[in-house]
DNA sequence: CCGCTTTTTTACCATTTGGTAAAGTTACGA
DNA sequence: TCGTAACTTTACCAAATGGTAAAAAAGCGG
């Protein structure tokens, strides 16, 4: 019977590994993996440190538990693009909900950054195997797109990287924004900003009369 | 003769400064402020950790030195922004600037995005002192230039943020970029698709003809 | 209520890290 | 070439940090 065994979590258990994985995301995405310790996600988390390394197998573990439970949640609006719908719609869905993402989640998207940054040591295999397919199949549905004329010519993967930096920045970069944006709206103003960007940039124009 | 005294830095000081600088700027964009160690940076720079001490204070003076002598040249290229010049061309040409330089000084892009990822702690003075100004005199000649109808209708500050985020990506996000692009020619294509993204965010249209 | 498992705490430890003291070495003007 | 100031090295620390051992305390099915 090696499948269904007893439910290997208690209640206490979840409780307190959801606890450790939230205090930890809380100090890994301010401080990056090397300036986190343990004794802050302890402290977070209101347990001592070697409790947490009951639940963990060391530090690294649980950065890379964070990882990969968030890479999921990240892609998850790249995953959801129809290619079946209306092309601009699609595009511009994405780009909010991206946007969203970076006010209601702006501990993930430092967390991603801070690893990107440092090269991706604990997150490259995933980058490989989950982010890479993904993006070729979204890219070569949006050169569909532009070859039906349904969107002007861009280049797809260009397009992609753009989304991400524009609305990741409100969030990974909030510390600069805020010292220039003092109590104006900004997630607002970034939407209408960004709706107009991508608005303008991907809507089709018919082919200059001539010749 | 608190002014014209003798030389303060003989030759090999400045030498020896200045590569502890280089190999600083190599530590602590790759590793962020607290994962980088005065070990790894003495032995980048081939000296000693006490000798490293002897020309500077302590790591955060090694990093605060780094912070506001690139603060600088990271500001330039919108610092000459002119307002007398075409508007879609120094609009542009700042762009490819940025762009450029995420090229050429990726440390130094990281640098930065490091530490305002962390907060900007040890920037944020710098921020409010250089930045904000600078931000503000820029968002004013774009308006006008909005105002004139020699650009397209936006949001100024907004825009700065998609310029930032945009070319900066290539140096930050590198690690994933190059995951997603084996070997294609990043910056040509690059520079290719932001040229056409604000080009076609920024070019006035006549208003519609009707009423 | 008992006995066993799960969970938590207490008391440590080895290594790393930023930093210092002081002795030694080198450069260089008089 | 000699003396002094600038520079470098050797030998250390104290604190912080990731991690462990083992005892104590809860939980919990019977």
């Amino acid at each position: 019977m090696p499948d269904s065994a007893a439910p290997k979590t208690s209640r206490i258990q979840q409780r307190n590994r959801k606890r450790i994985l939230d205090a930890a995301l809380d100090v890994f995405s301010q401080h990056g993996y090397r300036g986190a310790t343990l004794d802050q996600i302890a402290r977070q988390a209101g347990l001592s440190k070697p409790n947490i390394l009951y639940y963990f197998n060391g530090k690294e573990d649980i950065h890379v538990t964070l990882l990969n439970q968030l890479m999921d949640a990240w892609l998850a609006p790249l995953r959801d693009i129809d290619p079946a719908g209306d092309p601009l719609a699609e595009i511009l869905r994405y780009v909010h909900r991206k946007l969203d993402m970076s006010r209601e989640y702006p501990r993930e998207s430092r967390l991603f950054a801070n690893e990107i940054l440092q090269g991706a040591p604990r997150m490259a295999p995933h980058l490989e195997s989950d982010l890479r397919p993904l993006v070729d199949t979204t890219a070569a549905v949006i050169d569909r797109w532009i070859a039906a004329g349904k969107l002007a010519p861009v280049d797809p993967r260009h397009l992609i990287f753009s989304i991400w930096a524009t609305t990741q920045h409100y969030a990974d970069f909030d510390a600069q924004v805020r010292v220039l944006m003092d109590d104006a709206p900004v997630h607002a103003d970034a939407a209408a900003f960004l709706e107009t960007v991508y608005r303008r940039l991907l809507t089709p124009r018919p082919p200059a009369p001539g010749a």
